[in-house]
DNA sequence: AACTGATACAACCGCCAAGGT
DNA sequence: AACCTTGGCGGTTGTATCAGT
């Protein structure tokens, strides 16, 4: 037997998403939480895959999202997470606040890169594109050959990337048991709190899940009902932008009703 | 202005692991 | 133990927008 669809295919939606459903999703998880993806097409009133509004959920409309491209900072931790896990991005966002796997894989993809290519670096595997041994023997190569001074060379790599870009060093491989080492970054103090696990464990941007309870709050989030309304009050783009597509922003969400005890 | 190729990003698909029955 | 459901992940595709001709 065939492994049964996450929903039923022949009354699902699909491509881009509505204003009109996406202000469905978010009323729905304001009010019920983050629970049973499976069931909140059905009880939201969407023609969407569970799949499909957990997705939306969390790579567009999660309050905590940041939006805009990767700042700089932003963009050095991901080469150098990259580089020691990989393509777990999902583990790489996790150190980045406010962004998703989603959003910093297309990144990467679009970006970084390149960037790296451009650089002489492999995306990779984080090494220069042609190996400093390589380098050193065409050079070894060319000296005898021609007798040049070794320090004329101009060699293209990586001297420029290497001050902007450190490539990965020996205790940054990624094996592929998944036992990644992550241990903190010695040289830079502000590495050891985006590394450690109690960075992760106590951020409060982390909504998407029980608190310390194990329970969900009454948005799903395990974070205050306080954090929710300054949440609405911060992200009135949002809001705005939806207004402008002819969503009536939030107004139709009864505040009162965030104050609801239980989730069903 | 019209066309075309490149780019960026949202969304989908298939697979996997964990947990429940 | 076997099977099923669900959530999550990474790879890939689709599409809107931009830039160049």
């Amino acid at each position: 037997m065939g492994r049964q669809p996450c929903c039923d295919k022949l009354d699902v939606k699909k491509g881009p998403w509505t204003a009109e459903e996406d202000k469905k999703l978010i009323n729905f998880i304001l009010t019920h939480g983050q629970c049973c993806w499976r069931s909140v097409p059905k009880l939201a009133g969407l023609r969407r895959c569970g799949k499909s509004c957990r997705l939306r959920w969390t790579n567009y409309l999660r309050p905590d999202l940041k939006r805009g491209l990767l700042n700089e900072d932003e963009e050095q931790l991901v080469i150098d997470l990259h580089a020691r896990l990989g393509n777990r991005w999902s583990k790489i966002a996790a150190r980045l606040p406010g962004r998703t796997d989603n959003e910093i894989k297309n990144h990467w993809n679009t970006h970084i890169k390149k960037k790296l290519i451009k650089m002489g670096i492999d995306p990779v595997t984080h090494e220069p594109l042609q190996k400093p041994d390589t380098l050193h023997e065409a050079a070894n190569k060319a000296v005898n050959d021609h007798h040049l001074n070794l320090d004329a060379l101009q060699l293209e790599l990586p001297k420029d990337c290497a001050a902007e870009f450190s490539p990965p060093t020996e205790n940054s491989s990624t094996d592929e048991s998944g036992s990644t080492s992550e241990s903190g970054n010695e040289e830079d103090p502000s590495m050891n709190l985006v590394w450690s696990e109690a960075f992760l464990d106590d951020m409060s941007w982390n909504f998407g899940g029980p608190d310390s309870k194990g329970e969900y709050g009454e948005l799903g989030f395990s974070s205050s009902e306080e954090s929710t309304f300054s949440w609405l009050l911060e992200n009135r783009n949002i809001i705005d932008d939806h207004r402008n597509f002819g969503f009536g922003g939030f107004g139709e969400i009864d505040i009162n009703s965030l104050d609801m005890g239980g989730k069903f």
